[in-house]
DNA sequence: TGCACCGATGTTTTT
DNA sequence: CATCGGTGCA
C-alpha cells in the first residue's frame, strides 16, 4: 500500500487535519457549505487505511452513488487502486440492497428480490384500494403511499400501527379507516412477490439487525469504521442502522450540515445530527466553516438567508476568498422571457470571461421549470443535460423492458408481471387478470404460478385463454433457462428480439415513436457498457439481477455520459446539493413556487424551504443570478406572480437589481434565426473562427447543433436536417464520432449511413439522430 | 378483448 | 400541459 502522501496532510487546514487524524471513537464534524468535507472524509480514510485499517472493515454511507464513485477514485489515488475497490461504500439504499441479497433469506426474501420503485408501489397501492372497493377520491394512491412511507421510515411497521391508537386515530379522523389495511395488505403483496420498495431496505435492514443477533453481531464486526456523510438528511430508520452497526466499536463519524437539511419531507430528522453528541459518549466535535468554493458576497448573502431561521446550530461560515460580484437580481415578464435572459446571460458571459458551459448551472425549484430554460438554450445553440426529472428508466418503453427482465429474475414480481403479460397484446386481457389476481389470493399463490396452474385449478377460463396463458408461462419460463447461460446483455437483446419490441414500437411513426426506439437501443448499448464495467470488477458477474440492482437504484446523477462533452448543467436545487459550479442561476424565485406553495403551512416546512434557498445559493463559486417573473404559465394557464420573500430576506448591500433592458427584450415573436445569425452564425461548414475557439477549450462545441427530439415539430422552418456530405466527420451522441458514408431520402425522411468507430455502420434518420459536424 | 377517444386531475422536492 | 383511467364501440 501506498504511504500517503505528506503534502496531503499539508494541504488541509487544521480545523480539517483534526478530524481526518482522528481515528477512534465517535466524532461529528458540522461542515459548512463549501469547506471540503468531502476531502475531509476522503482523507480520512485514506489516512485510517494508510495506517494499517483493513478496506474491508471501512464503511462509507454517502448521498447519492456519484459521490460514492468520486470518493473512491480519490483514495485509490492517495493508497492504490486495488486497495481502494474494496471500501464498502455507497448510499444506504445500495449498501444495505447488497447485505439484503446475501441475508434476506432470514426474513423470507429471496436473494433475487425485486425492488419496486416509486411507480410499482404506485400502481399496486392503487390496485388494493380498488381491490377494497374504497373510493379513489378519498383514498389518493399518492397520499396513502407517501403515509405508507412515513410508517415505514419511522419503523412503525403493520403490527405497530395496530397498537398504536393515535395513528388510526389520525386516520379515522381523516376519513381513511382502512389505512392500516390497506398497509398490511400491501405490505403482505410485496412480501408475496418478492419485492422490496426503498422504504423496505432500510426497513427490513433494521428487522435484520434486530431479529437476527449473529448477523447483527457479523457485521458490526465487519465495520470496524462507519462513516456517513450528509448525516443531516438521514431519516430514523436510517438512523437506527447506523446506531445498530457502530454499537460495538463506536467508530462512527458522521459529516453533515444543519443549515442543508431538505430531505424532511422524505423523513429526513434534523434532530439526528442535533443530537448526535447525546447518542454517544464522548464525542469528539469538530467544526469546518472557513468556505474555500465562494466568494465573500455569496458566502455572506447566504449567512444574511439562513439567519432568518430560528432552527439552526450557530456557526459563522466564513471565507477568505475575494469579495467578487454582487448578485445579480432580474425581473422577466414570463417563464420564456426568464429562459431567454438566462441563455443570453450564459452567452454573454462564456464571451466575456471564455468559460465553458459546464461552468454554468441553471437550478430550480421544480421539474416542471426546466422546460422555459430548455427552449431557450435550444434556440440559442447551449448544450445543456437535464439531470432528473423523468429519468431514463422511468420510460415507458424502458420500464416494458426490465418488467421482463425483472419477471424473468424474480417470476414472482407481481408488478412487471402485470405491466407486461399483455404487452405486446396477445389476448389477455383486464378481466383475465383480474379473475387471476382473485385466484392467487384465494390458492395463497403468486400471480406466475397461478398462472401456470391455471389448467389444474380449475379456473373457469375457456380453451383460448388457456393457451393463451400457457403460452405466456412457457415464454417467461424459456427466457429463465436462457438466463442460466447469458449476461444482462445477451438476456435483454434475446428479449427484446423474442418479444418483438422494436417492431411494436414502429407501428407508431410518430417522432416519439422514433425516440422510443432510439431508447431501446439506448438501453441495449448501456447494458453492454455495464457489461464491460462488471467485467472489471472482482465479484461481479454480470448477471441480470446486478444489472436490475444497479438500475433500481440508480439516480439520475449517476448517469455520466461521455466526459468531453461540455454542456450547461440543469437540475432542481435538491439534485445540486453537494456540487458546484462557477456560475448559478436560480430561477423562479417566486412566492408559491419557491418557497412552494405547498410549504407555508408550517414554520418548519418554510424554514426548510429556506435552508433549500440556501443549499441553492452556495453552490455558486463565483457568480449568482436570481430572477423572477410577474407571471409564468403553471398548468397550461398564465399566472400572476409575485416576488420570493426569500428575496428580501437577503441583505441588500450583496444584490445588484436589474431592471429590465433594452438588450434582454428579443421581442418574442420575431424569427429567431435572425437574432442567430447576428450573433451566432450557423457556420456548418467553416471551421470555427480561432476567437470562437478559445472560448471552450477541449472541443469547441457550443456553435454545433444540438437537436433534441421532443422538440422537433416537423412544421417549423428551423427544422431542416443536417447538410451532411459524404465523408464528413459528425458526432453522434451515443455512438461517439463517425463519418458519413453515404445519404438518402429527401425532406423528413432524409437518412444518412454512418460509420461509427466501435459501434459499427448504421442508418440514421437525420430528423432524429442527434448528430453534430465536427 | 382491444382500441380510440374523452375528460378529469394533478406539481414540490427523491433513494 | 400531460398523464391517467374510464367509457363506448368494433
Amino acid at each position: 500500500m501506498k504511504e500517503v502522501p505528506k503534502t496531503f496532510l499539508e494541504s488541509l487546514n487544521e480545523a480539517q487535519r483534526d478530524p481526518v487524524l482522528h481515528k477512534e471513537g465517535p466524532l461529528i464534524v458540522i461542515a459548512g457549505a463549501g469547506s471540503g468535507k468531502t476531502r475531509v472524509l476522503t482523507y480520512r480514510i485514506a489516512n485510517l487505511m494508510a495506517s494499517g485499517v483493513d478496506a474491508f472493515s471501512i464503511l462509507a454511507l454517502t448521498f447519492t452513488n456519484k459521490a460514492a464513485r468520486e470518493m473512491k477514485s480519490r483514495i485509490a489515488e492517495l493508497v492504490g487502486e486495488s486497495e481502494a475497490k474494496n471500501l464498502w461504500m455507497g448510499t444506504f439504499h445500495s449498501v444495505f440492497a447488497r447485505i439484503l441479497r446475501h441475508e434476506g433469506e432470514k426474513l423470507g426474501f429471496p436473494s433475487n428480490f425485486t425492488i419496486y420503485d416509486t411507480q410499482d408501489s404506485d400502481r399496486l397501492i392503487a390496485s388494493i384500494i380498488k381491490e377494497m372497493g374504497l373510493d379513489k377520491d378519498i383514498y389518493k394512491y399518492k397520499q396513502v403511499r407517501s403515509r405508507i412511507s412515513a410508517f415505514k421510515n419511522s419503523l412503525i411497521t403493520v403490527k405497530a400501527y395496530y397498537n398504536d391508537t393515535d395513528l388510526q386515530e389520525a386516520d379515522a379522523m381523516s376519513k381513511r379507516p382502512e389505512m392500516g389495511a390497506i398497509y398490511k395488505e400491501y405490505v403482505d403483496r410485496c412480501f408475496k412477490a418478492g419485492a422490496m420498495d426503498f422504504d423496505d431496505l432500510l426497513l427490513r435492514t433494521n428487522e435484520l439487525l434486530n431479529r437476527h443477533p449473529d448477523v447483527l453481531a457479523k457485521y458490526q464486526d465487519r465495520f470496524r469504521y462507519i462513516m456517513v456523510d450528509e448525516y443531516q438528511d438521514t431519516n430514523h430508520s436510517q438512523y437506527l442502522i447506523v446506531r445498530a452497526l457502530s454499537d460495538r466499536y463506536q467508530n462512527i463519524c458522521v459529516v453533515g450540515d444543519d443549515a442543508q437539511s431538505i430531505y424532511a419531507f422524505r423523513g429526513a430528522n434534523i434532530n439526528n445530527i442535533l443530537n448526535f453528541q447525546k447518542d454517544y459518549d464522548d464525542v469528539a466535535l469538530y467544526r469546518l466553516e472557513q468556505n474555500y468554493r465562494s466568494t465573500k458576497t455569496i458566502v455572506n448573502a447566504a449567512n444574511s438567508i439562513i439567519n432568518h431561521n430560528q432552527t439552526k446550530i450557530d456557526k459563522v461560515v466564513w471565507t477568505a476568498n475575494d469579495v467578487g460580484s454582487q448578485i445579480q437580481l432580474n425581473m422577466l415578464s414570463t417563464d420564456a422571457e426568464e429562459g431567454r435572459h438566462v441563455a443570453s446571460t450564459i452567452f454573454e458571459h462564456k464571451m466575456q470571461s471564455q468559460r465553458k458551459n459546464s461552468d454554468f448551472a441553471i437550478l430550480y425549484r421544480t421539474n416542471a421549470q426546466s422546460r422555459a430554460m430548455e427552449d431557450a438554450l435550444r434556440k440559442r445553440d447551449i448544450p445543456y443535460r437535464i439531470y432528473g426529472g423523468l429519468s431514463f428508466y422511468q420510460r415507458k418503453e424502458i420500464k416494458d423492458i426490465l418488467a421482463y427482465l425483472r419477471l424473468i429474475v424474480n417470476p414472482k414480481d407481481e408488478e412487471s408481471l402485470k405491466r407486461i403479460i399483455n404487452y405486446p397484446a396477445r389476448g389477455i386481457g383486464q378481466t383475465t387478470v383480474d379473475k387471476l389476481v382473485v385466484a392467487s389470493k384465494q390458492f395463497n399463490l403468486s400471480l406466475f404460478e397461478t398462472i401456470n396452474k391455471a389448467r389444474e385449478l380449475d379456473l373457469k377460463f375457456n380453451a383460448g385463454t388457456l393457451l393463451k396463458l400457457s403460452d405466456f408461462t412457457l415464454l417467461i419460463q424459456r427466457f429463465q433457462i436462457e438466463n442460466e447461460a447469458l449476461n444482462a446483455f445477451e438476456m435483454a437483446d434475446l428479449v427484446t428480439k423474442k418479444v418483438g419490441f422494436v417492431q411494436e414500437l414502429k407501428k407508431d411513426a410518430t417522432p416519439e415513436g422514433i425516440a422510443r426506439i432510439e431508447n431501446v437501443e439506448e438501453l441495449l448499448n448501456g447494458m453492454r457498457d455495464f457489461i464491460e464495467g462488471q467485467e472489471e470488477l472482482a465479484d461481479a458477474t454480470g448477471s441480470l439481477s446486478e444489472f436490475l440492482e444497479d438500475v433500481a437504484l440508480a439516480t439520475d446523477l449517476d448517469k455520466d455520459d461521455d466526459p468531453n462533452s461540455d454542456r450547461v448543467a440543469l437540475m432542481t436545487i435538491h439534485l445540486a446539493k453537494g456540487l458546484e459550479f462557477p456560475f448559478v442561476f436560480i430561477v423562479g424565485m417566486e412566492e408559491d413556487l419557491f418557497p412552494s406553495a405547498m410549504s407555508l403551512n408550517t414554520r418548519s416546512e418554510l424554514e426548510e424551504e429556506r435552508r433549500l434557498f440556501y443549499v441553492a445559493l452556495t453552490r455558486a463559486e463565483e457568480r449568482a443570478f436570481l430572477s423572477y417573473t410577474l407571471s409564468r404559465y403553471r398548468w397550461g394557464k398564465l399566472i400572476d406572480a409575485e416576488p420570493s420573500r426569500f428575496i428580501e430576506e437577503i441583505d441588500p448591500k450583496y444584490i445588484n437589481s436589474i431592471k429590465p433592458k433594452e438588450s434582454y427584450q428579443y421581442k418574442p415573436l420575431m424569427d429567431t434565426s435572425i437574432f442567430e445569425n447576428e450573433s451566432q452564425p450557423k457556420r456548418f461548414f467553416k471551421k470555427p473562427s480561432p476567437k470562437e475557439k478559445t472560448i471552450t477549450t477541449p472541443t469547441p462545441t457550443q456553435l454545433k447543433k444540438l437537436r433534441e427530439i421532443d422538440q422537433i415539430k416537423p412544421s417549423q422552418s428551423d427544422q431542416e436536417p443536417l447538410k451532411l456530405i459524404e465523408g464528413m466527420e459528425v458526432e453522434h451522441a451515443r455512438f461517439g464520432t463517425g463519418i458519413v458514408q453515404s445519404i438518402e431520402g429527401n425532406g423528413n425522411d432524409k437518412k444518412a449511413v454512418i460509420a461509427f468507430k466501435g459501434f459499427g455502420v448504421k442508418n440514421l434518420l437525420l430528423r432524429f439522430a442527434k448528430l453534430k459536424i465536427k
